[in-house]
DNA sequence: ATGCATGCAAACTCTTTGCAAACGC
DNA sequence: GCGTTTGCAAAGAGTTTGCATGCAT
């Protein structure tokens, strides 16, 4: 997870964009980038936030429109919410655990064996074409377990 | 899935809430039976609107306060928004793939022995203490993926 | 040059809140 | 009777929309 691979991915979601027949624009760029230097699984509210500093102009319109672009693609993921009543994004589309405190509002990533070809089964299985995946738990994370509220 | 078991459900959930300590109120127990019978999974607007029809004096905020407590208690899943930017509900809280259509935002259930005790497996290796699931896959029905639009 | 994309701000909808009245236990 | 629960309506928040302007291709 260094500065190279960052570039890398935020590469990777712009090529998609582009091949999807979208246009490059600075906004979608900025908006890719910002998320592949993401370490934790934003809202569209916060890229929105850390964008404005770097792009007065920016509006929230473009954030969601492409966060959901990209979702469509199957190139992030949308969590749902966590408790805190926003849509939270996964950068990382492969399928895996996501564990929510819904507490702290902090999500982590847990690999899974279990969960390859799952979904490929469940579309065999039911006749559904699935675009995407929301495989969440909640609960509280170790450091809430301990806090009294 | 016949009446009986209909009732019977509906007896556990208000029984979960009365053990939790809180009270049999009427409008808890319609909302457990309207529940209950349901074999689809419910906004809390649908529950609502379902239930004013006996009930008119009955109040948003009860219906989205008693879903949030059977939710805590474990008794019924909260799935998340199905794409109409509402939450649903399932009645089943055994853990089971739920197949989202984002078009015509129907869900269907599916078991999977797969997640059979992944959910203690994943606290374990966490130390989250896992107190519900949302495992969904969204996509396209197999009607909804034959319709232009 | 063409038409897709953006910015702006208002609108929309789901959900929550506050407080007085009602009622389950 | 006590303390929770309800109803009502307004507020709150995230997200979407419409249209004129701007820009990627």
């Amino acid at each position: 997870m260094n500065s190279t691979h960052v570039e890398d991915r935020a590469r990777q979601l712009a090529q998609g964009l582009k091949q999807a027949g979208l246009r490059l624009t600075p906004q979608r760029l900025s908006i890719c980038r910002a998320l592949a230097e993401r370490k934790d699984h934003p809202t569209a509210q916060a890229l929105y936030e850390t964008l404005q500093k770097s792009m007065p102009t920016l509006s929230q319109a473009t954030v969601y429109n492409t966060l959901e672009a990209l979702v469509e693609l199957g190139l992030i993921q949308d969590l749902g919410e966590a408790g805190d009543g926003a849509t939270h994004y996964d950068i990382d589309p492969r399928p895996h655990i996501n564990l929510v405190c819904t507490r702290c509002h902090r999500i982590v990533d847990l690999k899974e064996p279990a969960l390859d070809g799952l979904a490929q089964r469940a579309a065999a299985r039911s006749g559904y074409q699935v675009l995407g995946a929301r495989i969440v738990y909640y609960g509280l994370c170790p450091e809430c377990q301990h806090t009294t509220q």
